[in-house]
DNA sequence: GCAATAACTGGTAGCGCTACCATGACGTAG
DNA sequence: CTACGTCATGGTAGCGCTACCAGTTATTGC
């Protein structure tokens, strides 16, 4: 009698079935696949022909359960349609796209009670490495980074005090130097114009308040915020908000290009001249700021590479070389464009 | 002598400890945590303290061996920055987060190969179901689908030969109706602006060639098109293109939103008149089509909702009633705007 | 009051894979 | 020619969990 087709397993063929087939255990296919170097080339053949006769892949379930390693990244963001969020991401997946790894997607909502959430459904899955953004854990989700037992990447800033390793830029000094440019180019009542404010934001503003403060400039009425997403309508609504309470207005940092384009497009239906009567600045440098028109000066933000250097470090980690230094900024660069030419 | 703790398990408590801790067997405890009904109030009420104290999490892996099942949906999406499908994903992701359901996400990167490649990838992981964008699958991605022994959800378009289900709209009906409305309103040299040109874009396409040949205004020469992937600097050359091409040109429909904002951008910065000298009309209506100045009519689709709606559909036939209609049209809505306002 | 049924609970045997150790066949050095 | 490493290969014993079946105790019907 054959082997009665175990009632569970659907019938896809398993490594025993490759073992058979090929004539050696099941542990040289295993090697075979994992370390092929540590099996003779003879047997590496004839496995290997074996494997594409059955269509055999490996059940990565199995896989983890044995080897108590999961080939997954787990990979948190705030947000899944914030374009910048989707560039750090679209970083991971191609430089991960190759290799054995899959990904594990976290969905945090801007919100440290779900980032601990998820971590901790993230650990029983023992991933081989985390990447998440931001340096603002709660204490919690800080040690469950900690004791996560796999590399750790925090992304898109960079701070002091790494759980493990780090890649992204200073949003303080990008700030700054978005302000510190509309004050060289001659405006004087330059308003902060924010939405979300999640901790990346609140740091642009510092940076922008410090170089306000340096240049004598600083008022707090030129600050408009709120907590709400961010959109270009909101855009929109904040700078008549900000124009109505400070008529004498004229220069905006942006806390990103989605509000620079919700008062850049306000100007035009106002009939407010940019740059003359106004400049604006945004933050991210999204593709559309250099084609808008006029085109909008940006703080260029290298979200992808971001994502890519992550998991090259992570990778790095995993074979046991752990980059010499742990935190790695990436920069930022302030493109001057029509928006602020005065 | 105490457990000399296995080598192997990172000292993280089992469904053994919770047992062994609550004074019962360890098949309870799983029933208990999948199955509360079927325990009675007195275990459970222990058994879910154990789980408390000890801080006990299931392993996934462990789950989807044992039971030939993971608790896993499989998300297979063209792209992870187009704003659109990121959209899909946030719903997927939105609708699932309070479930036990984790997502595994796929960039096919509009390749057919590659989806191909990643459907073989998540075949051995068991997912509980299947949701993938489009409905131009390979004949082997086809097979592959329908030998996933899930539910799969085909999204984004509707068609006449599902594999399982489908939720979305008729891309030759969106293009249709937006090439109508120019006529309508009285364009007549109408172009149409397309970059990518996805299976999706050609039946947009298609569409507006209906329209414009039921009027009798068809022109090849009025379509410019590109396969290189859509962006808003691409829409401001494209349409250069095309109105060096056909002089003439009184109205483009965009393939989608960003072309739309590219040749908006350039209409401002050529001085030509919107909606007076050109008309414009936009796909997806992304946030700012409402805000640009002039107001871009755009074609307005419904992506989050469609993101729920797999979920809730694959849901449901997971618990085993599937709907009785497997096709629902989530249609569109044309929103008319400044940009046509002739 | 007794069999029949339902409602709980637990033991056993894997799921498909890999860590660990054992084995045997070769060199290679002394 | 023995002792000892090195290399290639395989066997065994789990990883942590759940399907399946077998008990055990209430509960019900007649």
């Amino acid at each position: 009698m054959i082997k009665p087709r175990s009632r569970r397993g659907g019938g896809r063929p398993t490594i025993a079935d490759v073992a058979r087939k090929a004539g050696v255990g099941a542990i040289t296919v295993s090697r075979a696949l994992r370390e092929p170097g540590r099996v003779s080339e003879d047997l590496r053949r004839q496995i290997e022909s074996a494997v594409n006769e059955l269509g055999y892949v490996p059940d990565p379930n199995a896989r983890a359960l044995a080897s108590a390693r999961a080939e997954v990244f787990g990979v948190l963001v705030p947000s899944l349609t914030n374009n910048v969020f989707a560039e750090v991401v679209r970083g991971i997946y191609d430089s991960l796209s190759d290799g054995p790894f899959r990904i594990q997607l976290g969905n945090t909502h801007y919100s440290g009670l779900e980032e601990e959430r998820l971590l901790q459904v993230f650990g029983p899955q023992r991933p081989a490495a985390l990447i998440v953004a931001g340096i603002d854990q709660t204490p919690a989700s800080r040690k469950l980074l900690e004791t996560a037992g796999c590399p750790v990447v925090q992304v898109m800033e960079t701070g002091p005090d790494p759980v493990d390793m780090m890649v992204g830029f200073s949003h303080f000094e990008g700030g700054k130097a978005a302000a510190e440019h509309l004050i060289e180019a001659g405006y004087r009542r330059i308003g902060f114009i924010g939405a979300r404010m999640d901790p990346r934001s609140q740091r642009r503003l510092a940076g922008y308040r410090a170089a306000m403060e340096a240049a004598g400039l600083f008022d707090a009425r030129l600050t408009t915020t709120t907590p709400v997403p961010s959109s270009v309508t909101l855009g929109r609504e904040l700078f008549r908000d900000a124009l109505a309470k400070v008529p004498s207005l004229d220069g905006v940092f942006c806390n990103n290009d989605d509000i620079a384009l919700g008062v850049l497009f306000e100007c035009h239906r106002a009939s407010i001249a940019v740059p003359k009567t106004i400049g604006i600045v945004g933050f991210n440098d999204l593709d559309m700021m250099e084609v808008a028109f006029p085109s909008v000066t940006s703080v260029r933000t290298y979200r992808y590479e971001i994502g890519r250097r992550a998991v090259a470090m992570a990778l790095a980690a995993i074979e046991g070389n752990r980059p010499e230094s742990r935190v790695v900024d990436l920069g930022f660069e302030l493109k001057r464009r029509e928006s602020t030419a005065r």
